[in-house]
Parts: structure tokens; sequence; C-alpha cells
DNA sequence: ATATAGTATATGTTATTTACACATAGGTGA
DNA sequence: TCACCTATGTGTAAATAACATATACTATAT
């Protein structure tokens, strides 16, 4: 789901370092929506932004989070029967999304600052002689 | 694992974002043992700086990491019987290890971009209105 | 008319990763 | 000898992500 052009692939063995962040996609989708109203389709497009693969190969990930968001309270959804195509189902966040989006801006915020801390000691070792 | 102070618990559903980075430990421990050789049981007291649960409730899953890593030729081990306690395993990083790290750093630092431009787009639009 | 492609939503199943629970064992001090 | 700390591990369940597939509407080209 994550561009991954990372180095070179180690065969068999673990996958190279992704470096994913686990339910992702969840704080990207309700920011979306946190600024616009989307279907799932269009949502699909935008994540794109957010390091997931364009034209992403698993659709059907997309559309479980977004049903199981609702079913949550952090989404609401209404059927569009557009001019053109099949009918879209339309998504707006809540109040409780929002909650939720707020929260997870600080545990991101918390993350990049233990990141940093790791780098920040990577490169003080590496310097000090160890390649 | 993942130190969770986070807001209000959503019961049965689930769970607050804890945001944790898939197999983060292992660059953890690689950086660890970048530092100094280092046997489990210390480890486990260290990964403490990088967020994990100080006196984590799964030391397995250090010791399952650091086997499955020598198999994988990223740190070799050798038996230290020392003068107190039980035998100890002491764990030293190799050159794969230290490309491993390298590349887990690369990873990370494009993990932050991404996060960052989540955090400033939401600011962006909380400041516009929607609370 | 029908075949193809793009839009749109969804489920079924497997694999990976993490979490929880437990087992073992040496040494130290009460 | 009993409890506790150090130290290393395995077994299994739960959560998450990945892969595969199904359905259906519509527009355009053949």
């Amino acid at each position: 789901m994550i561009d991954n052009n990372v180095p070179t692939e180690r065969s068999g063995e673990t996958p190279c370092p992704k470096g994913k962040i686990e339910r992702f996609i969840e704080p990207c989708l309700l920011l979306l929506l946190a600024e616009k109203s989307a279907h799932g389709y269009e949502l699909m497009d935008n994540l794109e932004q957010f390091g997931f693969d364009p034209r992403c190969q698993d659709p059907g990930q997309i559309y479980r989070y977004l049903r199981r968001m609702e079913t949550e309270g952090l989404v609401e959804s209404a059927w569009e029967s557009g001019d053109s195509g099949p009918a879209r189902r339309s998504y707006q966040i809540t109040g409780d999304g929002l909650s939720l989006l707020a929260s997870w801006m600080k545990t991101l915020e918390k993350r990049i600052t233990i990141i940093n801390k790791l780098i920040t000691r990577y490169q003080q070792t590496i310097q000090k002689g160890d390649v």
C-alpha cells in the first residue's frame, strides 16, 4: 500500500523496512473528510499525497475502513446517485471524527519526537567511526 | 508495548490511536547495538528511550526479534557466563546490520515528511473554522 | 447490440505482525 | 527453602494488512 522505493530487496527473509504506521489510513481519511466530504473512490486518489500507492491495489481496505468508521460514529454516509456512473456513497466527518483526528495528531507529534531522537542518535553514532 | 497515554478510551470499538510504526523495534535494537554490544535484558531497559514500555510486558518479543535478526545476519551472538546471575547472550551488530539500519533511517526520514504534511494540513483545516 | 474500459463499492481469505500468557533456569538474600 | 531478580525463551490468540475476487452502472467505440 505504501510507496517503498527502498534499497535492496532482501530475499526470502524479512521485507525491507517500510516504516508504515499502524492504521495510518484512518487519520488520512479523517483529515481528507475534514477538508471536504467525499466518496471512497475520490479519497483513494487523494491518499496518494500521504504516501499511499496511486491507484491503490487494495481499494477494499479503504471501503472497509470507511464502513467501520461509520459504525463507530466517526463519519456518516449518504448515497448520491450522480449524473454519471454508478451511485456513490458520500461520507462526511462527525464531531467524534474530528476529536479522534485531534487525538491522532497528538499521537503523531509524539511519534515524530521519538523518530527524531532515533535519527539524531544514529548520526552521532556513525560520526564516531562505526561507518 | 508502546506508551499510550492518549485521551479517552473508546469502549469495545477500535482502540485509541497509538501510531505505532511497523517493526519499529528493529531499528531501535540495531541502533542500540551500533552504540554498543549488549544482551537482551539490557536492551529491554534501553528501549524505554524510544517509547517502549519500561519493564516491558513482552520480553519475548525482544528475544524473538534478536534471534531472527541473527538468522538474517544482522547481528551475531555469543554466550557470556557472567560473574553473577544466569548466562547472557551478548549481541553485536554486523555490517549487514549497519546497512539495514542506514536504510531504516532513510525510510523513517520519509515517514517524518509525510507525517508533517498531515499535521500541517490539519492545522490549516482547523483554522478555517471546522473547530 | 455488444464489447471494452472506467467508475464505484464491497467481501472472502491469507499472511504478517503484535499482544498476551506461560515455561525454564541460575543466583542472591531473608 | 522460599521468594525475588536476572535472563532467555516458546505457544497461541488477536489485530492488522495484503491479496484476490465479485458486482454493477455507464459511456464510448466497434
